[in-house]
DNA sequence: GCAAATTAATGATTTATTCAAG
DNA sequence: CTTGAATAAATCATTAATTTGC
């Protein structure tokens, strides 16, 4: 129940069950026209007005995807435990330990990875070898578009996405019989990409 | 899910997440050398190849342009619903000097009003209840939301009289000293709010 | 059982993005 | 490049649920 002076709306269950059946029939961002109608619609079962039915739709739309995202973001994370695992697993050399330490899941700190950006920035490579024969599985048209550059690719990034990411790219050690080739790890944030394709674009 | 032997990528969350937050972040167009990174960075997660990273930007961009489109007209048509108000210049303006938009000149004629003027004309009783006091502890921040135009909302669209969901406005016959100018809203069907609310969002 | 204390939900505000028009 | 308009994300604030100790 709500409190007789209280200072915000307390919807009655029949506004709420409204509201909810309204939402879950697709209405999800009622324009001022619509609110009206549900504001007046729902004053039949207690006191409302517009901007909480305005306010109702923001707040269940945003915590519907927050459910989501939380859901798919659980997800993520342990796809990447399993993956990173299963991605040193089955790296072939030794010179891997340092870098597992950067790329372990959100167990460990983030200042791993700035650790690794900034010996990164000074030059330092930390490079290994990967047969990437295994994605040459990029077809002729594509290839043409690419301008043939083959990358792999390591997520170092925390679980929030919207922390840098990692991403390795070939020293284009092209042709030739050895069937390996070297990979050399450098940060790309996400500003990096921003920058260059409007440099590509507009500069 | 996608079917196994599909002809076409079918993204899982993780890539359709990542994606987007790199659209988010400012990769809006990327070029031979980005997408390769990402189609990199995505195989991880998943079956992908480059074309369907450059197909997902392209059809992204265009599609949110799209959908602001949309919504840009909607909002224009709503405005010029608001050519309504002509009909109204009795009512007691003083309260809703404030709201920049009320007085100001809707953009262009447009069907919806004649219809609506002929329809009150054939005394069709779409009339229609607005207490003004009621609005008016619309605060500032509904003022910026609604763009002011949280008053004389009305739909145009024909009302349903089969539906089973009527949209009734509050009766308010308070005492005040101003006698309030009510107007009456016709019914609305759930229905009616679902099509309006996907046409604008989706359709 | 029952309040005080603590936690979870959720209403209400503020802040950041987004696009395109000017 | 700046601005307008819309709204999604993040945040604040209050109410409801619940836990806890008596």
């Amino acid at each position: 129940m709500c409190p007789a002076g209280s200072s915000r709306w307390c919807p009655t269950p029949e506004q709420v069950m409204i509201l909810e059946e309204m939402y879950r029939s697709g209405v999800k961002t009622p324009n001022a026209t619509q609110i009206q109608q549900i504001t007046s619609h729902l004053s039949f079962y207690g006191k409302i007005e517009g901007k909480n039915v305005f306010y109702w739709f923001q707040n269940h739309k945003a915590r519907e995807r927050q459910k989501l995202r939380r859901k798919l973001t659980k997800q993520l994370q342990l796809q990447q435990q399993q993956l990173f695992h299963h991605f040193f697993d089955s790296l072939p050399s030794p010179p891997f330990q340092h870098l597992s330490y950067y790329n372990s899941p959100p167990p460990f700190p983030q200042v791993g990875v700035h650790d690794a950006a900034a010996a990164a920035k000074q030059g330092m490579n930390y490079t290994w070898k990967l047969d990437v024969s295994e994605r040459m599985d990029v077809d002729k048209s594509m290839m043409k578009i690419y301008g043939g550059d083959l990358l792999m690719m390591v997520d170092l990034s925390s679980p929030s996405l919207s922390s840098p990411c990692f991403f390795t790219t070939t020293t284009t050690t092209t042709t030739g019989p050895p069937p390996l080739k070297t990979l050399e790890l450098f940060p790309v944030t996400a500003s990096n990409l921003k920058e260059e394709c409007n440099k590509n674009n507009n500069g």
